[in-house]
DNA sequence: GGAATGTAGTTGAATCTTAAACTGTTCTCC
DNA sequence: GGAGAACAGTTTAAGATTCAACTACATTCC
């Protein structure tokens, strides 16, 4: 026993949920990626960059806003961007009241392309996800998830 | 209403869940990862790596064992393990009866360094996920997970 | 008004991941 | 015992991600 020791270790339980919770986060991500990227050629982030965008006020939105809607970095937003771009999906257009800033657009290619995704990628959720649990399974899922979503 | 429309859609509460869900994710695994690299040059994937191994019969695995219990591909384990071997945390040792497999075997620097990052990291995964939590709601997480864990 | 500081977004290089092809060994089954 | 399929692991190259540095505009505050 020495002072080492001080550290407050997870419970046996804990620490069996915490390794069922990354199994689970790892599985589900990346089944759900390989049918998406198969289905229609599209990855997870590229999906839900074309969902944010697709919900949002004249189908644009800032990069910095993108980037904290789908949570990643400016960086790696704007590679994403760029390769969406050529791609025919997303289309960049200058900010004319914030001249440091862009607007990224979907086109209507993109709004086709997710329209197609979205059914196969939905079924896939329901199939990977819902349909394992109880309704009140779902609820307390839900709760929880609200709590640990917050930075 | 056209004949495409037969899809099932997610109800708004599953949709809710869903959107918490993926947020909440990406949220602890970005912030683990971050913290245990900056804290002990680990990460995630390879602080897994060293706890699997630490777990084993003899402080090895077979790399395919291995990759199944972190949940990666056998090339990334490859390349992942390479890297291992280069900081010094885990040799290679060729299998005796098997002549296509080798060990992956933890070294005692490797078990140092994971005894060194594992109290910090186990900290942070108090923090930020189970002290957000009732019993109750951990309890049910456990349930949860444990259905959505499975392939 | 202008120096200092903050913010939006991009760039480039190093690193990491992925996918497919490949080597060498073991297993199956006739 | 040997042909063929399956398996363990690596390799290679292309593509994705990260990190720090960078440009250009906006804001603040004196």
């Amino acid at each position: 026993m020495t002072g080492m020791d001080t550290v407050e270790w997870l419970s046996g339980h804990e620490q069996s949920v915490w390794r069922s919770l990354l199994r689970a986060q790892s599985r589900i991500e990346s089944e759900l990626d390989r049918d998406l990227q198969r289905d229609s050629g599209l990855s997870l982030v590229e999906y839900g960059i074309l969902v944010s965008l697709s919900e949002a006020e004249g189908e644009r939105m800032r990069m910095r806003h993108l980037a904290d809607s789908v949570i990643v970095s400016k960086s790696r937003l704007t590679h994403q961007i760029t390769r969406l771009e050529r791609m025919g999906y997303v289309r960049r257009e200058p900010c004319t009241d914030d001249r440091r800033g862009y607007w990224a657009v979907l086109t209507a290619d993109g709004g086709a392309a997710l329209g197609d995704a979205a059914r196969g990628h939905v079924a896939k959720v329901r199939e990977r996800v819902f349909d394992r649990l109880t309704p009140d399974q779902v609820k307390v899922l839900g709760e929880v998830m609200g709590a640990l979503e917050r930075p």
